[in-house]
DNA sequence: CGTATACTGAGAATGCACTCGCAATACCAA
DNA sequence: TTGGTATTGCGAGTGCATTCTCAGTATACG
């Protein structure tokens, strides 16, 4: 049976909070704030099992350990901030990349990453001053 | 200094020949077909040595552990077949994605990656005949 | 050719993400 | 409340990709 403890709530919360696709760690660390004692152990087993469910959707970034975002969002991609390497949520998508595909290839899927600067870090400057 | 070995050669003919990118075990196996003896240590070696000149360039998708191909190519995708997992390249682009970003977020740049059947594995069928 | 030394092979060692074992804890149905 | 048991925290343990160690080998300059 499952039961609803406060770690795994605190977990959940972390996520929904957070809006964005979450590492392991950032969970963690979002989830002590309601659960302070909370250890990563606790974490991996609740966001295997939450996947499991199906409440949770993993998200691989190239390169990257897993990340972790609430399942019930359509297809979408991401954007990765190259200053403060967070991920967010683009809601659009190119649509159909058939044509991109050397003759002969069955396009099912895509996967798409935009990489640049987030809202919070803004765009690049020439040799930032240290702020 | 820099020494042309045996070793070295057959890990860069083994790019050559494949013209995709290689896991670090594709890579062993292919040139060991010119270096029998060749250990997976060597391959780790050269990998990083020829990334640091410049010649080889590490690929990155999601989920995956690191590939590797010549470098010099220009700005390119790549495909990876769902039944064998192999990963081509795909010589074209969608272009500009900046309209794509949430506002506030400036796009520098995109990873784009296919997925579907490459030209030996044929679209998907039912229920595969065992053939 | 001879030799200094960069390179190699093999296996041990590392780093890291993740999982397990287990005693203590805390849900929750009754 | 109470009790059965799922869950937790912690530290040890895994699995795997990658790197290191080091003695032996082979390249290339002279």
């Amino acid at each position: 049976m499952e039961r609803n403890t406060r770690q795994r709530s605190a977990i959940r919360d972390a996520l929904e909070r957070a809006a964005r696709p979450l590492l392991p760690a950032e969970v963690l660390e979002a989830a002590q704030a309601e659960v302070p004692g909370l250890s990563i152990a606790t974490v991996y087993r609740n966001l295997k099992t939450l996947v499991e469910e199906g409440e949770l959707r993993p998200v691989n970034l190239p390169g990257e350990n897993p990340r972790f975002e609430l399942a019930g969002h359509r297809h979408h991609h991401h954007f990765q901030c190259t200053r403060c390497q967070r991920v967010f949520d683009v809601h659009a998508c190119p649509g159909d990349l058939s044509r991109l595909a050397p003759a002969g290839f069955t396009v099912e899927d895509h996967d798409l990453t935009l990489y640049g600067r987030c809202g919070d870090c803004g765009p690049r400057r020439r040799a930032a001053a240290a702020t």
